[in-house]
DNA sequence: CTTCAGACCTGGGCGC
DNA sequence: TGCGCCCAGGTCTGAA
């Protein structure tokens, strides 16, 4: 799916069409998506005026004037497609509705935003305006890693003692949520430290080292409109660009990037999922 | 409490 | 072309 830096990609793309304008109409195609959509959702749409879009972690929240919270989860191909007239963005267009477009939503000034996800692994929920702390999808989510709650010593605390690599930690959104495979190889990649490691055995030093390499990875992936692999489309339905700056995910058998390292991309299997990783400079 | 496999879905790529 | 198999950006759930 969509990791931080797509969900906020599809975020800053929603907001020219979405923040302040009404909902003018709202089509749910199909019943749910991971769960079903809660008790009226189109009703409680229709009408009403988005008054800020924000992400937490891999959630869009979208902030209506009825006091409730429009919860998107894109899952893991979930996309938001804008159409229709949308001024100064290049209309993404469709003759005929996709078999995966699930929810189509309209807005007064004639925007079409389509949520469309094949795999259906995404959800949207409303909850009460300021409730985060009580849904349940966002009450144990860890800090924002590029916000001021995140740091080596927040990562310190957390990994203390703890036998699990360093990889499937990075994974757990309650210790920092955003990550997912691919920036977890590559953040990993840029601090030097192995996806194998022990998570309680990483030195201060190095911790600061991981701190930075998330930040600035994921900074960069912003900055090019996320990753697109197969399913990931920017609003405008134009793919991101950061993928042709992975140094290590889906790059296996491939030199290693760092600079003096004479090391070769290899693949391990953690989890049940792929570690990207350079055996010779990860340590 | 931690850890893990299994589950939810579709589609693309590959070998045969 | 077709078929079977493997893999995929997530993460919840229930069992051990």
């Amino acid at each position: 799916m969509p990791e931080l830096p797509e969900v906020e990609t599809v975020r800053r793309g929603l907001v020219p069409v979405l923040e302040g304008a009404v909902i003018a109409r709202v089509e749910l195609r199909r019943e749910g998506l991971r769960w079903p959509f809660p008790p009226d959702m189109a009703a409680r749409l229709t009408g009403r005026r988005v008054r800020l879009l924000r992400r937490r972690a891999k959630y869009i929240l979208a902030d209506l004037d009825s006091e409730e919270t429009l919860l998107i989860h894109l899952g893991m191909s979930g996309r938001m497609l804008i159409s229709g007239r949308a001024p100064g963005l290049f209309a993404h267009e469709r003759a005929t509705p996709d078999r995966h477009d699930h929810v189509v939503i309209d807005t007064e000034a004639g925007a079409r935003i389509t949520f469309n996800d094949a795999r259906r692994f995404g959800a949207m929920d409303l909850f009460p305006t300021g409730q985060e702390a009580a849904h349940r999808l966002l009450r144990d989510l860890g800090p924002e890693p590029l916000g001021n709650g995140f740091s080596a010593a927040w990562l310190r605390e957390r990994l203390a003692g703890r036998r699990m690599p360093i990889k499937a930690v990075l994974l757990d959104q309650r210790i920092v949520a955003g990550l997912g495979n691919i920036y977890v190889c590559e953040a990993l990649h840029r601090a030097q430290i192995s996806p194998l490691r022990a998570a309680g055995r990483i030195s201060a030093v190095r911790l600061e080292r991981l701190v930075s390499a998330i930040r600035e990875v994921l900074s960069e992936a912003i900055a090019a409109g996320g990753s697109s692999l197969r399913d990931h489309r920017q609003t405008s339905g134009e793919m991101g660009y950061f993928q042709h700056d992975f140094r290590v995910y889906g790059r296996e058998g491939a030199p290693c990037p760092t600079p003096g390292c004479s090391g070769m991309i290899r693949r391990v299997v953690q989890s049940g999922r792929s570690s990207f990783h350079c055996p010779a400079c990860q340590r």
